[in-house]
RNA sequence: GUGGGUGUAGUUCAGUAGGUUAGAACGUUGGAUUGUGGUUCCAAAGGUCGCCGGUUCGAAUCCGGUCAUCCACCCCA
């Protein structure tokens, strides 16, 4: 019995249309790489579990799909496991765990950040510091999908590594401007310092409370003043500490301004005064590169704090709610945990999935990128087809994408053919036409038939397709 | 992991006081036009109404379960 066809939730085919259009999207995101000098990296599509796990928190460990070992798997679970599993109780977490270790030691990646960082290591005596990488690749997450959101999306990195200069935060925000002024989407870029909300964590004596008061502050949109600050009542942070959040969490005015009043609040905090250097240096470097209208410093931006250490930049469209399209930040020590400590990079990450929603939902995809086949040659039957046969290659080798119907069929069927693939040229060489050495054109557009010699042909068709 | 919506042709969807043979549009195929597409006209093919069970003389329709999918939360690109 035949099965009915189907691919696992959150994912996606894309189709030839879908395909230009999301070449259109990586195309341009490489190209903008490649002009900041940035190399391409690839990475394989598993990794060990062993250097995945414990990377992104235990929500993230969740998301990691991890894949079964293969062969007679179930005869290395040990004693103890499997006893417990035989007990029929409900399996608690820990003992998914631990049997999830016997089970499975590879995973699918999850994002392009760790593998690099292994890759790093790895090729740290090949590799010439700082270095510039770029990847983009799939990456898959065991989330619930919803708008937006993937179970397989591609991601677009570039990380500078091995280098602590604050130009490359700076050169990063420059290449988001472009690509996004290239693809024509609006956009608003967020700004934000670890070290900022360290020093905030630090001056009102909840040191480590960071993580929970961020989180906290990232939902003013979303549940409002009274919501934050019951938030923040219900993680522990005394009255005291709440009052002292608020003239941050009211923050406003320019940049600068904003810039000038986490001066005052953070004057007692060293590792504020740090990001506030940090970021004051940043956002010099990025008024010298006319950008600095599209950056917002904002302090209720908190993402990737497991391992951001000081910038964090996260872009969202003005146009379309879905999500942040682009986010990074820098990670002092992200190769630390394979064994290279001390080694700073900076990066960001562009979600092409997101983006095409965005270009989709604002029509700003380019009309055609002319990727398609020029010119169709009709099959009249295997001698016309023979003949034709040089027509086609002469012509490939001018530089024409062409195709030959490879059937010999209705003639209405192989035009139709042509229409539904939008080619602009029919090229018609039956008997008529070959017995004069020569073949008929038609213009799919225009609808009009011309005549060339076999001879002519490609300075004919070049004259066809520039006017 | 928590909560909600939706499952009918390849696609988008109609279809209730439960009642013969479940419809439309688009797409596909054939024909009008045997060497001419995109427009037009005609015709055809295409459905176990997600799956399993229940109520009923009778279920696409009501009930229960299940699966799938979408949306929201958590988190994230």
């Amino acid at each position: 019995m035949a099965q009915k066809p189907g691919i696992p939730k959150g994912t996606r085919d894309f189709t030839p249309a879908q395909m230009i259009r999301r070449n259109y999207i990586f195309d341009t995101i490489r190209k903008v790489f490649k002009t900041y000098g940035y190399q391409a990296i690839e990475t394989p599509a598993m990794e060990s579990l062993h250097t995945l796990l414990g990377k992104y928190g235990d929500e993230g460990d969740k998301l990691i799909f991890k894949i079964l070992n293969s062969g007679d798997f179930a005869s290395k679970i040990d004693s103890s496991t499997a006893s417990r599993l035989s007990e029929g109780s409900a399996v608690p977490f820990e003992l998914s765990r631990a049997l999830t270790s016997q089970i499975s030691e590879k995973a699918l990646r999850y994002d392009l950040t760790v593998p690099f960082a292994r890759y790093i290591v790895q090729h740290r005596h090949e590799t010439t510091f700082p270095f510039k990488r770029y990847q983009i690749q799939p990456v898959w997450r065991a989330d619930r999908p919803q708008k937006g959101r993937y179970r397989e999306f591609y991601q677009c990195d570039v990380d500078v590594i091995g280098s602590k200069s604050l130009l490359n935060e700076a050169e990063l925000l420059h290449i988001i401007c472009e690509v996004f002024g290239r693809l024509k989407i609006s956009i608003r870029i967020k700004l934000n310092n670890r070290k900022i909300l360290a020093g905030i964590a630090e001056i009102i004596g909840q040191a480590d409370k960071i993580v929970d008061i961020t989180v906290a502050i990232d939902k003013l949109d979303k549940i409002g003043l009274d919501g934050v600050n019951k938030e923040l009542a219900r993680k522990g942070l005394p009255q005291e500490s709440i009052d002292q959040l608020q003239p941050i969490i009211h923050l406003s005015g320019t940049n600068s301004e904003k810039l000038k009043q986490l001066k005052t609040v953070l004057s007692e905090s060293e590792t504020g005064m740090q990001g506030i250097a940090e970021m004051s240096s940043v956002l010099d470097f990025s008024k010298e590169m006319d950008i600095s209208e599209w950056i917002d410093l904002d302090l209720t931006l908190a993402r990737g704090l497991n391992y951001y250490t000081g910038a964090i930049i996260e872009v969202k469209s003005s146009d379309i709610a879905i999500g942040s399209i682009c986010g990074g930040g820098r990670y002092d020590d992200l190769t630390g945990i394979f064994g290279l400590p001390d080694v700073s990079g900076v990066g960001v990450s562009f979600g092409a999935d997101r983006i095409y929603d965005v270009l989709e939902q604002t029509e700003l995809f380019p009309e055609d990128s002319g990727s398609r086949t020029q010119i169709l040659i009709v099959n009249f039957g295997e001698d016309e087809l023979k003949a034709c046969i040089p027509i086609a290659i002469t012509l490939r080798d001018a530089g024409f994408s062409v195709e030959l119907y490879p059937d010999q069929v209705k003639m209405k069927k192989q035009m139709s053919y042509a229409n539904a693939n939008s080619i602009p040229y029919v090229i018609l060489a039956g008997q008529q036409e070959l017995s004069e050495n020569s073949v008929t054109v038609k213009d799919m557009t225009e609808g009009n038939q011309s005549s060339s010699l076999i001879t002519n042909i490609v300075d004919h068709l070049n004259n066809l397709m520039n006017d």
